[in-house]
DNA sequence: ATCTGCGCATTCGACCTAGT
DNA sequence: ACTAGGTCGAATGCGCAGAT
């Protein structure tokens, strides 16, 4: 299994997995880790940057200090397929880390440099990319994304809190007022998710409209650039046909649907001739 | 039509606690 | 002792619904 994890198409799908890091990196220790993944090289075997003890804010006794204390920090990840594991496997961060005159050379360990060769178990699920995240609950959310979102098309999704609270393992008594959750879960989760993944926003469900009233869920939206320029779009034809208009949610589902396949001038157009039936037009 | 009380959201900051 | 995660109190504001 472990050559399998190396070497074929990781097939997200079909298997459920962990990753963890034991004991939990410190605020420092994460700082530094991130300042070691910008300088990685992913090309080449050995990365290296020039340390300035003014522009990281550390001495280079400290840093050794903290690089030994990564050191002492083990990464583990599970395969399982249902219930059953299949295997687990323990990895550290650095495989060398030299200090020489003002540089800093390194290796990252092989599993971390693995995540370049694309499908591989280690680059399906972007380890680099977990490994920055500061929240402890960010990872169970984006295991979600990646295993039920296509990266090519927008989505959404909606949990309730109870469901999201088990997502992201978090017991269902824990966190009892939404402030809370959102302010020490919610929040820092999806700053951690768009390193990953761009352009998630979220929407709030209420049991009733208004403020007054109780939040049940969250909705999720992530979108591709691509649906930016269409919205964009969308809201300038909009804008331009505004006298025409009487229900924008249909007329925006229209406009937006139809300029999803064609061009920003081909759906100005298909508007003029088709005035009528995208909008109800207003009756005197 | 306007007033009033209630429930909940939204805040901020302080406190508590378990693990180094 | 320090940190990060988790909890709580109190102030404030909004919308709803029932009372006036």
């Amino acid at each position: 299994m472990y050559y399998f994890l190396k070497k074929q198409d990781f097939n997200l799908e079909k298997y459920d997995f962990d990753i963890d890091i034991s004991p939990r990196l410190t605020k420092k220790e994460q700082e530094i880790l991130n300042l070691f993944l910008t300088y990685f090289d992913l090309e080449k075997e050995y990365s290296e940057f020039i340390f300035d003890f003014k522009v990281f804010n550390l001495t280079i006794e400290e840093l050794k200090k903290y690089i030994y204390s990564m050191n002492k920090k083990v990464i583990s990840a599970s395969i399982y397929k249902g219930e059953k594991e299949l295997t687990s496997l323990y990895f550290s961060i650095f495989n060398i880390v030299v200090f020489q005159e003002n540089k800093v050379i390194y290796k990252l360990s092989e599993e971390l440099r693995l995540a370049h060769n694309y499908g591989n178990f280690f680059n399906r699920f972007n380890i680099l990319a977990i490994l920055r995240f500061k929240s402890m609950y960010s990872y169970n959310l984006f295991k979600l994304f990646i295993k039920n979102v296509s990266p090519k098309k927008e989505f959404e999704f909606e949990l309730n809190l109870i469901d999201f609270k088990k997502v992201l393992n978090i017991p269902e008594d824990k966190y009892k007022r939404f402030y809370d959750f959102e302010a020490k879960v919610l929040k820092p989760v999806l700053r951690d998710l768009e390193l990953v993944t761009p352009h998630i926003y979220i929407e709030k469900i209420k049991s009733q409209k208004g403020k007054g009233s109780k939040i049940t869920g969250i909705k999720f939206h992530a979108i591709n650039p691509f649906h930016i320029e269409v919205n964009k779009d969308t809201n300038l034809l909009l804008k331009e046909f505004t006298d025409y208009i009487e229900d924008f949610s249909i007329a925006y589902e229209n406009v937006y649907s139809y300029r999803k396949t064609h061009s920003l001038l081909d759906t100005r157009n298909y508007i003029l001739q088709n005035t009528d039936s995208i909008f109800s037009i207003k009756k005197k």
